[in-house]
DNA sequence: ATGGGGGCCTGCCGGC
DNA sequence: TGCCGGCAGGCCCCCA
């Protein structure tokens, strides 16, 4: 699921039901997912109330009272549902434990949040809030591409006597934070650049335009997760999740909708991701 | 330093 | 109906 603007759905949902609120009881199920929890992280968890809830690129960071964070990544598969009655207490309505929920948070209000990860690529950790930079999930990380330390003098430095395919150096998380495979496939479809090109040979001007395209592509995005869902929250509970059309991901042999164009979405593996594209009018 | 490929896990889907 | 291969939106690590 997770590519930044799912992300940014989640975090708001997320920061409906637990910011200002506190974290009664916390359940955690196994002593892992991608990594081993941290040292006691239910213990660490518990009574804590939760000040914000921030992102940075495709990681939720959860603000405690304690003056540490809880880092959240979702992996692949990560889901985070809500369930309960707010204004009951720990009420019967939650769900029966379900497959692959490996951790729970009881809010003191009777919210309950269940996070759910069938291919345990995820993660979490704690660590003291603020020194995000040194953490080493987080140091290596770009700019966020909606925040204004990402822009066209940047792109085109990152991009210069870069070798790789440009659909790689998108997806380099150094270069910029919070692309995946769906949103980088969109981005060059809107900015007519083949996903093969190398990112050193393409034109200055062609780079520069990918930074509001970018924008764009995200923005739409995580507007389409506030306006499908309420509370950012579909029927079931679960965060995150919206309808969302894409021009090109996942559209192998369509027409291209491009204005004018006769051509028709293909599909191209490149470093053992699905590259979807238009040949005729991404060069 | 850079670029490419493997591996981590489970679930689902299409084809035979 | 059942089995099997291929595929999945992420990211770290190792190797050349």
């Amino acid at each position: 699921m997770p590519e930044l603007p799912e992300v940014e759905t989640v975090r708001r949902g997320l920061a409906s039901v637990m910011e200002g609120g506190t974290i009664a009881r916390a359940e955690v199920r196994r002593p892992d997912l991608r990594w081993p929890f941290p040292d006691g992280m239910a213990a660490r968890l518990t009574g804590q109330g939760v000040r914000a809830i921030r992102r940075r690129s495709k990681y939720i960071l959860i603000d405690l009272a304690s003056g540490e964070s809880l880092l959240v990544h979702l992996g692949m598969s990560g889901r985070m549902t809500i369930s309960g009655d707010p204004l009951g207490k720990f009420v019967h309505d939650h769900p029966t434990r379900v497959a692959h929920d490996h951790v729970v948070w009881d809010m003191a209000d009777g919210t309950r949040v269940t996070f759910n990860d069938a291919r345990r690529f995820g993660a979490m950790d704690l660590l003291p809030t603020g020194d995000e930079t040194a953490h080493p999930l987080l140091a290596k990380l770009g700019p966020e591409p909606l925040g204004n330390a990402f822009n066209e003098e940047v792109l085109i430095k990152a991009f210069q006597n870069r070798n790789t395919p440009v659909k790689s150096a998108l997806l380099d998380q150094r270069i910029v934070a919070g692309l995946g495979n769906i949103y980088v496939c969109e981005a060059l479809f809107r900015a007519g650049i083949s996903p093969t090109r190398k990112a050193g040979k393409i034109g200055k001007s062609r780079v520069a335009s990918l930074v509001p395209i970018i924008r764009d592509v995200l923005t739409e995005a995580i507007e389409a997760g506030g306006s499908s869902l309420r509370d950012y929250r579909q029927a079931d509970g679960e965060l995150g999740y919206f309808q969302h059309s894409f021009a090109v991901y996942g559209q192998e042999g369509q027409p291209c909708t491009r204005d004018g164009c006769t051509g028709t979405v293909k599909r191209i593996v490149q470093s053992g991701r699905s590259s979807f594209y238009c040949a005729q009018c991404q060069r």
